[in-house]
RNA sequence: GUGAGUGUAGCUCAGUUGGUUAGAGCGCCAGACUGUGACUCUGGAUGUCGGGGGUUCAAAUCCCCUCACUCACCCCA
């Protein structure tokens, strides 16, 4: 098309007032609920120096960077090339970039203010960017709902952050129950110890777990075959899956758990971090997270931040995860020499309004204008004004028609857009301070005294 | 990144083996009805048929390229 195209960029969406409506209602119950829990809120920039947000995410993460490319003279003498003759690189073109998420953000946040409270609680809820494809349930533009607590090591913390996001989904209408929705729960260390338990190199672990990850969706065979498509040997690949599957046995934590109390040494490796996950399902039982929580051996997390405890929300006819999160113990050490340890959980926005859309859990949205203030032409704009300025300060929502067509086309728009009532003003009405209001989806009118209106519009 | 599909009016879509001036429904505009919308009736406006190139007497239709979107995979929230 030679016409400038007036489509979003793709994967990126403009929201119209219904979708306002409905993204402002689930952000709404997410920041009341993540404040109920202690959570304060935080802003941060949308750009972040490359600094920040290079190797925190895996190969993978630092590919789907948008980056911004410098300005004038910067980017003149990028393009220049280097006075050594060496090839001008992406990081000669650009130091800043789009945050790709919001816990990247947060641990500079916690490195950066010394005065924070020692367990800062925060929630954040902000777009964030990833060059991905978009596809069903996937943006390039997305709004993440985090809340994390740093400053301890605490299981408690890790329950509260689940709780919190339980909570959420529970308010919201998914149920109460593991039918409503599930949070899988995995160990860092657990995987790790499996991947070695199998006599898999850790450099090939990334690969290990993300074929691991799709045992439900492709089965044994399918992951072994991915595998070793990896280059793991076959030997090696039957090793890890047997032992993923004595994992999925009842009373494996309890086992793996029992070697780290009864051995000084190592015994079997995995086992803290067993007795761990023991301890976390122990703990959540007591609130809102309990019936949700099931630990899945099979769970792996792409970024690599994560060093203990891991966390995916899933629920029935969602391809993807509603939401994610883990413990980080590293990463906030990554921008200060203090080692804080932090747990997080992040839900996404927009699988949350995806499955609410599908499934119609949407409550009735107040929306535009609730009265239409109709005028004849008789009636001057000065005096219209007044009116409308008079059911405004009572509290009503008021459209006043601009111009003065026919009843009839005015009548017709305020049905158009929806308002419940259109308001007429005429010589008649405005001789006795009165309007006649006319419900729109009855036909039914009235002429009453403007003091009136508000509570009339109110009774519906 | 891989595979498949779809691009025709504001929206949802027809459009035959290539063949006059590209259609329908909904919506929009005007009127019947200038202090009353919805129902009805009458009339009206729509468009680079995604874009570019090619084949042909003739292309929305066939071929090539390109762009955009959708779905699945991959990965993720």
């Amino acid at each position: 098309m030679s016409q400038i195209s007036t489509k979003p960029p793709s994967g990126m969406r403009d929201f119209l007032a219904p979708d306002v409506a409905r993204r402002r209602h689930v952000i709404g119950v997410i920041a009341r609920v993540y404040e109920s829990f202690g959570f304060v809120p935080l802003e941060t920039p949308t750009i972040e120096n490359l600094s920040t947000l290079l190797g925190k995410y895996g190969p993978e993460g630092d590919q789907l960077l948008y980056r911004l490319l410098h300005r004038r003279e910067r980017l003149a003498r990028a393009l220049e090339g280097k006075p050594d003759g060496g090839k001008t690189t992406e990081l000669d073109l650009s130091d800043e970039g789009l945050r790709y998420d919001l816990t990247v953000p947060l641990a500079r946040v916690v490195a950066n203010y010394g005065e924070l409270p020692a367990f800062y609680k925060r929630y954040q809820i902000q777009p964030v960017w990833r060059a991905d494809r978009p596809a069903k349930g996937r943006f390039r533009e997305f709004f993440q709902c985090d809340v994390d607590i740093c400053g301890t090591k605490s299981l408690v913390a890790d329950a509260e952050v689940c709780g919190a996001v339980a909570t959420v989904l529970r308010e919201l209408g998914f149920g109460n129950d593991a039918n409503g929705f599930q949070i899988h729960v995995n160990h860092r260390e657990l995987l790790r110890a499996m991947v070695s338990e199998a006599g898999i190199d850790l450099a090939m672990e990334g690969q290990a777990l993300i074929a691991l990850d799709k045992l439900d969706k492709i089965g044994a065979d399918g992951v072994k075959t991915e595998l070793v498509e990896k280059g793991i040997a076959a030997e090696a690949a039957a090793k890890l899956l047997d032992v993923l599957a004595a994992a999925r046995a009842p009373g494996f934590l309890a086992a793996r758990a029992a070697d780290a109390a009864s051995s000084v040494d190592v015994a079997k490796p995995g086992a803290k971090a067993a007795a761990e996950l023991i301890e976390l399902l122990a703990i959540v039982a007591g609130g809102p997270a309990g019936p949700h929580l099931v630990f899945d051996p099979t769970l792996a997390r792409g970024l690599s931040y994560y060093t203990g405890p891991i966390f995916e929300i899933t629920c029935a006819g969602l391809a993807g995860s509603m939401g994610g999160g883990g413990r980080y113990d590293g990463l906030i050490g990554m921008f200060t020499k203090r080692q804080i340890p932090a747990v997080g959980f992040s839900l996404g926005l927009e699988r949350v309004l995806l499955v609410m859309e599908e499934r119609g859990m949407f409550p009735p949205l107040g929306l535009g204008p609730q009265v239409l203030l109709c005028r004849f032409p008789e009636i001057g704009a000065a005096q219209a004004v007044a009116v409308a300025t008079q059911l405004r300060a009572a509290g009503l929502r008021v459209e006043l028609f601009a111009d003065t067509p026919s009843l009839g086309k005015q009548l017709q728009y305020a049905a158009t857009i929806g308002a419940p009532f259109a308001a007429i003003l005429g010589s008649n009405e405005l001789a006795a301070q009165s309007l006649t209001l006319k419900k729109l989806t009855t036909g039914e009118q009235k002429t009453l005294p403007i003091a009136d209106v508000a509570a009339f519009v109110r009774a519906g």
